[in-house]
DNA sequence: AAGTAAATGCTACAATGTTGCATATTTATT
DNA sequence: AATAAATATGCAACATTGTAGCATTTACTT
């Protein structure tokens, strides 16, 4: 178990954006930090049930405003929330990386690393940040399915 | 005008899906046809006032079923649609196109023909369905601001 | 023209987004 | 270590959107 350090990981991190180190900062990180993928709303409340939801809502804002996390709406228009990789956490938003969403979990994996392809806009558009958003089936649910179905 | 030839296309359209011919269902089509960027709910609403929401919503989703319209969420998590170009009104879903959503306006273009690159997803990821999604200025805002600040 | 299937409009409620404000907590200062 | 200043939390309240049931109306079939 790190998660000590992480605690430690994150205080910095919050020190370093001029966020105070408090307990529900905390707990959100770490439970975001927990996760290989994004992480709705809904599953956070539902997992801190004694944090209030304003102030959880103010928290995310507050994170995705310091560029510690990145939001991204699933299939349903739900906002997920997953932790900025280290490059994000630079001044640039370093945002572009693949959304894969799981049409059966329902999962938002952020897969970053990718090579994202040269853009050929009409004229006159001037993008500022690229993202890919997939959907298919997941890992986990891949197998699952193959265990039920074959 | 070519609103009564619209309304006869529509008319087929909806035919062609086994959604009958209705006054709501016309006028949303007509008002999705009559731009070139996706329309959120509330702007739907907006406009026709006296459809009731819960119909529009409804509408809204029949459409999205039957491949007529999609659905793309802007930069504050809202639904905008747009209607599906006749590529996509076959039976395999063509949505892989580009969604330019303007920082400024916040209208989302469907920007259609382009190629997507070959995905190079870890192993198990079965992808279905690829959207690239882009933020950035759009013609008409970029115009604004030239004129403004330059 | 009449019957049937389907859509609309209403109502109502659930989930989520959002804000104001009093209280509590953190961090800087002494 | 104690205190002040700045900020965050928790609570309450309201706005917006998603969603469903149900009675009434409308569109298509024969």
């Amino acid at each position: 178990m790190n998660a000590n350090k992480n605690k430690y990981q994150f205080g910095d991190l919050l020190a370093r954006h001029h966020l105070k180190k408090t307990e529900p900062r905390l707990r959100v990180l770490s439970m975001l930090a927990s996760k290989n993928f994004a992480t709705s709303q809904p599953d956070l409340e539902d997992v801190m049930l004694d944090i209030d939801r304003g102030t959880l809502y103010r928290i995310l804002n507050a994170f995705e405003e310091k560029g510690i996390i990145h939001k991204v709406f699933d299939l349903n228009g739900t906002a997920n929330y997953a932790l900025c990789k280290s490059s994000c956490e630079e001044n640039h938003h370093h945002d572009e990386h693949l959304h894969f969403n799981c049409v059966v979990c329902n999962n938002v994996y952020c897969l970053d690393d990718l090579d994202l392809p040269a853009l050929n806009l009409p004229a006159g558009f001037q993008p500022m940040n690229l993202s890919l958003s997939a959907t298919g089936i997941c890992p986990k649910c891949g197998k699952k399915s193959d265990i039920t179905e074959n």
